[in-house]
DNA sequence: CCTATATCAGCGCTACTGACATCA
DNA sequence: CTGATGTCAGTATCGCTGATATAG
């Protein structure tokens, strides 16, 4: 896709009047779909950033956990549940990053059922420069402002209030 | 998947703290990453209460759009705009839609290369039930309070502008 | 000729189900 | 035996590219 031009109005605006004039409150629904959007622009964004380094998004997101390990190593197991992805997900993820040598697997002597992959020194070099790439555009957020940032982290966290006790 | 069982601790709270440690300022990056899972947790719950009615919730937001046409039809690219996505999603979309009998697809007389949508009897049917189901879980967002609403929606619209002019 | 609309084939990605081998 | 870990095959969804037919 080329540039899309843009609407002359909020399309998510618009579907909020028309869902108070026929159903009622709008106001989850904004919130829901206007999620959904920015999801769309960010993810978009991140993968045009990312490209140049042959990783996604999600990958990327592997990447920068194995480098916060302490052991510079992590389960997969224990990928998939800091990331919430699906197991089956993990090992996909993984494939690709092994395949593209910039992550190594390695099997657990004591626990043989285990396998732990951790990363490559070009997969260090590719971490450092594609979190400097998302920094540069500053995860796609530099329109916002110190507080709103706080104020969308902390009402989003409720939402996520599911992922974790406490 | 089955139910996950909930972490000790938030993890993306603790992605924050060490990204402050090793990299630096973590505002945008949490705040990103918090609209990819809430994303993600969202459409998990649309989806899964949609199943029942065949449809998805990108489905779902075509069928709503069409409701809310004057003329009770739309040219695909006119969905693609509002909706924003890929003219080949839309007509991906549709014929899914028109495959399970709940959208009727009309050619225009008058500019041949254009193709109208509409909802059958069947389709409103549809539309009118799965609204009642995510209006009764409140599109996932029953935590959050009509000022939290309304300051996410706002901060998100800054972050939406591209999307359209003003 | 140039542009717009819609479609089609095909690829890449992620999520998920169900099954399975392995092992604590 | 039970449960946990990881993998594999296969399916569905969506996003996108490139090409094509049709029409303004």
């Amino acid at each position: 896709m080329v540039d899309k031009e843009r609407l002359a109005f909020d399309p998510i605006e618009r579907a909020g009047l028309l869902w108070e004039k026929h159903v009622g409150d709008s106001s989850s629904m904004r919130v829901a779909t206007s999620i959904m959007r920015v999801q769309q622009l960010l993810i978009g964004e991140f993968d045009r950033v990312l490209r140049p380094f042959g990783i996604t998004f999600a990958r990327y997101e592997v990447l920068r956990l194995l480098s916060f390990s302490r052991e510079g190593r992590l389960a997969l197991s224990v990928i998939g549940e800091r990331l919430m992805v699906h197991p089956t997900s993990v090992t996909n993820a993984i494939d690709r990053l092994v395949a593209a040598g910039l992550v190594a697997r390695t099997p657990d002597h004591l626990d043989r059922r285990r396998v732990y992959a951790s990363l490559t020194s070009d997969g260090k070099r590719v971490l450092k420069r594609s979190t400097r790439a998302l920094t540069a555009i500053d995860f796609g957020l530099d329109s916002l402002s110190a507080s709103e940032r706080k104020d969308v982290y902390e009402i989003l966290r409720t939402v996520r209030s599911s992922d974790f006790t406490g």
